[in-house]
DNA sequence: ATCATAGATTGATATACATCGATATGTAGA
DNA sequence: TCTACATATCGATGTATATCAATCTATGAT
């Protein structure tokens, strides 16, 4: 609340910012430490962790149209089934994918997040 | 277009799917392994990978109120000023703030991202 | 019950990335 | 020009994550 770096002294003498903006963003940054908010910032790493990374976008993008088994995704985009089978559980985790298993085959479909609509925005 | 594994083989005889579902996987999958979808990808990994990080989107939050510069980031957050500045060069590179050089002071502020949007809505 | 098979898990390896001390760069004031 | 200083960059270190061969699990068919 008080220990202030030196720099922090000047930008307020120079008037370059006001002591108040600073009380603020320290209260913010507060905040933003709490445990209840570093949950959701742990939650949200998840979700644009799980986006983050173009292998998983393509799977997302393929499931777009319509629900897919692992095998599918494997034959359409020429990766190994461990692989594909590591980022829907990535996906999964993020809540971006649902498992639904019908005899041998995992049926993974889209989850209508909001992530999604972005991604299919951006690309 | 033809080689199909044993997986997909059964998975049309059982009719669980249709060849054709096959034939679009596979259409579409090519469409994103384009050198020119493959950028626009690339450019998604850079978006969200830069806002996937507890500490950065703490940063883009920050950033929500006003413009700050480097050292008022630093007390805020608490962080080494080399850790912040490299925070915001990763999310300079991913155009989610822009900086504006004042005197020896860098000031960071938002771009105006469908990213952040999305990002106030999760947190 | 046994076998074949779709998919998950494991484990090893490689790569990427976060962190942060040390140092370089550039800017302002004297 | 010299000094102080805000920030950027470098470099070393630790940690996380992607990849994929090998193996395990579970399910359906014979």
């Amino acid at each position: 609340m008080s220990e202030q770096n030196s720099s922090i002294r000047r930008l307020i003498q120079l008037n370059i910012c006001q002591p108040s903006d600073i009380s603020e963003a320290k209260a913010e940054a507060e905040r933003l430490a709490a445990p209840e908010f570093v949950a959701k910032l742990r939650q949200a790493e998840r979700l644009f962790g799980a986006v983050g990374d173009a292998n998983r976008m393509k799977i997302l993008l393929l499931l777009s149209k319509k629900e897919k088994c692992v095998c599918e995704l494997e034959s359409a985009l020429g990766m190994p089934q461990p692989t594909v089978s590591h980022h829907l559980g990535v996906l999964e985790q993020a809540n971006l994918v649902k498992r639904s298993k019908r005899g041998r085959w995992a049926f993974y479909a889209l989850t209508d997040s909001p992530v999604l609509d972005l991604l299919r925005r951006l690309t």
